[in-house]
DNA sequence: CAAATTCTCCAAAGCGCTTTGACAAACTCA
DNA sequence: TGAGTTTGTCAAAGCGCTTTGGAGAATTTG
């Protein structure tokens, strides 16, 4: 069923049928309730390909999404953002097209992406500390909004990300004031902007409370369980090991427990553990009814991903406005994995 | 850069350089050449709106991923089987469209996809044990390939499956011969078709060993870490606990590992667990160093989106081959999480 | 060497929609 | 009542591509 069979059945031009079912006021409510009722009759929808082509407007998204190189990861997270950005979307009538680009050719997918003219903007996840997509997509004049930052990307950009920086730092001042002074740090990958500032929060604080930070103790990987697990292994074999741990992912938070665990040592009484929640659906901290797992710097991914969508969104139907920066504060929540350090002897 | 103005650059018609660039043989090389240089330096890529317009072709795979309506779940599985497809698609030249949908409009969702006409295939994902999507997009006609199967639809259609029933199976007798009389099943949701031939595998094995499965031994809820440890608190703490758990998911296992230590037992010595392994890139159970944390049954994800896709593909340029059917057998790997249960006293 | 083929290339139609510009018909108001 | 305005509709152009049906030039054939 296509719009010239339609407007045949209705004879009616193809135009006020058209128009009819855009909102147009140059037809009369009369053959709008008529026009209506044929199309939902018939069960008309107008071909996207074409609608997109007369419009000019593809009325579709663009999600790059980075797989790592290396290990050939693809982060769990994302499909809790894109569960967020999926509603705002499906509310505003877009759809999703998405790209899943190994590192090295990024560059290639978005000047692709761009030159085929498949979405009217897109999501850059990810952001590296030195993020060369945001140049090229300002190059390419694509709308785009950054979820998190890139510390090196001096220009105006839009972005929302979370105030990583903060919540690493609270979390460590926490540790400190529950008296702990050997506090570990168990990071992601550090030329991943979020990463270089959930450091700089821990490490700040610790030199603000004149504690030395200690290299042996900071350990940055991809946040897997089983990288969790070897870091923290690793230091609670240290002649002096931690105390306490900050990670940066639930995910590596539970390879923390294992090793803890493993020494026969109780998480929560022995050694503290406080791990960065992304709120993922199916890692939840809390059941809502037990004391949560974990002490944790909380921030949900989805609602990132559903304001970030609205934001993308917004700039696109306004495409002179100033670029829009949102930053989502954590919470600490206080979980089982944290108290005060064991006292000696 | 369009056609018409690439092809006034040249000198030449748009159809010479539509053909030239599309490979037809009614244009001879030394134009073609010539052509295909001109299209690379002015960065030429086909409107993709028009030409899917003009062919008929949309050139984009549409993935519909429920969200569980009552939790809002979503699966960190699609990450990995999209991942997997996505490469098939780029290979091919394909796009995938997305659309994350709660499970009481998919109806709706898969009307609304195929009426607009902005994909030429779909792949389904989590299938139940009586899907209603199967028949309805038969009803559409649009081709599509199923990841997993549906027990109650008897008419045939393509599916890319893993063995659940042989592979838990397989786990069961595994225990059993370890001495485990006593094994208990935590399960994915039971309307879920996978999840149903998992406990069928279960059941039957312990059945053929003359062993009675005790409803108590079995639970059905969405595969989270919460959801696994508070089945097997609650299991744990019957008069006569299971010495073997069998996992439907790592994730599930990890809180089962919670459970089991929580209550001051080791498990793969006073208790054993087996979980199905999806091969997740965040969730390896193995590091390839390090004996794996859990005895498991191991199928790749990724590697099913990969071929899942291949499939939908080849049906799609075979519109009138017969459906094609795949199943997969898990690999059964052994871990530190299984042992003989304790003797007693 | 004329006729028949084969090579190259082109103009124009068509994919399904939106949107511009025109035009009757119906309504104003003096 | 007639000029001016508003209302409701339509024909046709255009979005950027592919593809059909020729047509002239180059090549081969008898």
């Amino acid at each position: 069923m296509n719009l010239k069979e339609l407007s045949d059945i209705l004879g009616l031009s193809q135009t006020t049928v058209s128009r009819a079912l855009n909102g147009y006021p140059e037809v009369s409510e009369a053959t709008r309730r008529k026009v209506q009722a044929a199309a939902a009759a018939h069960n008309y929808r107008p071909n996207t390909r074409a609608k997109a082509l007369a419009t000019g407007r593809a009325m579709a998204i663009g999600h790059v999404i980075p797989i790592s190189t290396k290990h050939e990861m693809v982060n769990p997270v994302f499909a809790d953002f894109l569960a967020g950005a999926g509603e705002s979307y499906a509310k505003a009538g877009y759809d999703m097209h998405l790209s899943l680009v190994a590192d090295d050719d990024q560059e290639h997918a978005f000047r692709e992406l761009a030159a085929k003219r498949n979405v009217d903007g897109l999501i850059v996840h990810a952001p590296l500390a030195n993020e060369p997509r945001i140049p090229l997509l300002r190059e390419i004049g694509l709308p785009f909004v950054v979820h998190g930052r890139s510390s090196g990307e001096t220009g105006p950009y839009s972005w929302l990300d979370i105030n990583n920086r903060r919540a690493f730092s609270r979390a460590t001042g926490f540790l400190c004031d529950l008296g702990h002074r050997r506090v570990a740090l168990i990071n992601g990958l550090e030329h991943m902007d979020f990463a270089l500032r959930r450091r700089d929060g821990y490490v700040s604080n610790l030199i603000d409370r004149g504690i030395t930070p200690d290299p042996a103790m900071m350990e940055a990987a991809e946040m897997t369980e089983i990288n969790g697990h070897h870091s923290a292994r690793a230091m609670l074999d240290m002649d002096n090991p931690p105390t306490a741990f900050l990670v940066s992912s639930m995910i590596s938070a539970m390879g923390v427990r294992r090793a803890i665990e493993e020494r026969g040592l109780v998480m929560g009484r022995d050694v503290s553990v406080i791990a960065h929640d992304d709120d993922l659906s199916y890692f939840k901290n809390s059941d809502g009814v037990d004391v949560p797992m974990f002490t944790a710097t909380r921030s949900s991914v989805r609602e990132a991903g559903r304001q970030a969508a609205d934001m993308l969104l917004t700039q696109i139907s306004h495409p002179f406005s100033d670029p829009e920066n949102r930053l989502l504060e954590a919470e600490l929540t206080l979980g089982q994995s944290t108290a005060p350090p064991p006292s000696k002897g």
